[in-house]
DNA sequence: CAGATCTGGTCGGTTGTTGT
DNA sequence: ACAACAACCGACCAGATCTG
């Protein structure tokens, strides 16, 4: 099997959730009959898993999905080191030992963060250059915008998956990050949670009215 | 119940790449 | 240059459900 195409399709089923083979042939650019034959072999390698899905007529829609097995392919940054570090510092230090050291990660982040969106003062650029960052950090993240005009960050993957379910800490500090990192002209908000069962996070960027001379707010 | 509609599956051919 | 192979595609067939 030809392995570019075979990462593109797992690429495409965890960045943009369950598909029908149709979605992935669209997407990639190539016919139903070759993603199908890629998902067969996905299949037999147990990376992939489908579902029959009934609709108003026709046959059934089979949408495709990410087996664990498959989810396993986009790694969880050495989660079992990190929590055993994590329990130490919590048996140690305790809550508040934990709490220091997520201020730390945080600042330094912040500080790396206000470089990068130095001079930068579009919001929708800034986005886009978190989002690079971020998917550098591994989070697989991207940027839509909504037809409302505001801005979906997106990410697929969350590369500190088993420290923030050991300490939601984490996805606080994360939070603030983003609403420090893109400015106080636009408001954060958290949508989706991979922590709460969602496939995804993602963080609904508007920009705020700015009150005009004549006072209005 | 037959035909229409929508979707997935199979088969055989074409094209491009690689090794000899 | 040629053979072997992988990847892909078009044509056709099959399955599931709705509609008259």
């Amino acid at each position: 099997m030809n392995e570019r195409t075979k990462n593109r399709l797992l690429y495409a089923l965890k960045a943009r959730g369950p598909q029908t083979s149709a979605d992935l042939a669209a997407h990639l650019d190539v016919t139903t009959v070759a993603v199908r034959q890629h998902l067969d072999g996905l299949l037999d390698e147990g990376l992939v898993r489908f579902e029959d899905v009934r609709g108003t007529v026709g046959r059934p829609k089979r949408v495709w999905s990410l087996s664990e097995h498959g989810n396993s392919r986009f790694p969880d940054n050495h989660s079992g080191l990190l929590l055993d570090m994590l329990d130490g510092v919590r048996a140690l230090y305790g809550e508040d030992g934990m709490n220091q050291l997520i201020n730390r990660r945080e600042a330094a982040i912040r500080a790396q963060y206000d470089s990068l969106m130095s001079g930068v003062h579009q919001l929708e650029e800034r986005l886009k250059l978190l989002a690079d960052q971020r998917s550098k950090e591994g989070y697989m993240a991207e940027v839509e915008q909504q037809p409302d005009g505001s801005f979906l960050l997106i990410e697929n993957h969350c590369s500190i998956c088993a420290a923030a379910r050991a300490c939601q800490g984490f996805c606080r500090s994360e939070l603030q990050l983003f609403r420090d990192a893109l400015g106080p002209e636009c408001s954060v908000v958290r949508e989706e949670h991979i922590v709460s069962g969602a496939r995804r996070c993602t963080y609904r960027v508007r920009a705020l009215k700015r009150a005009s001379a004549s006072g209005e707010a």
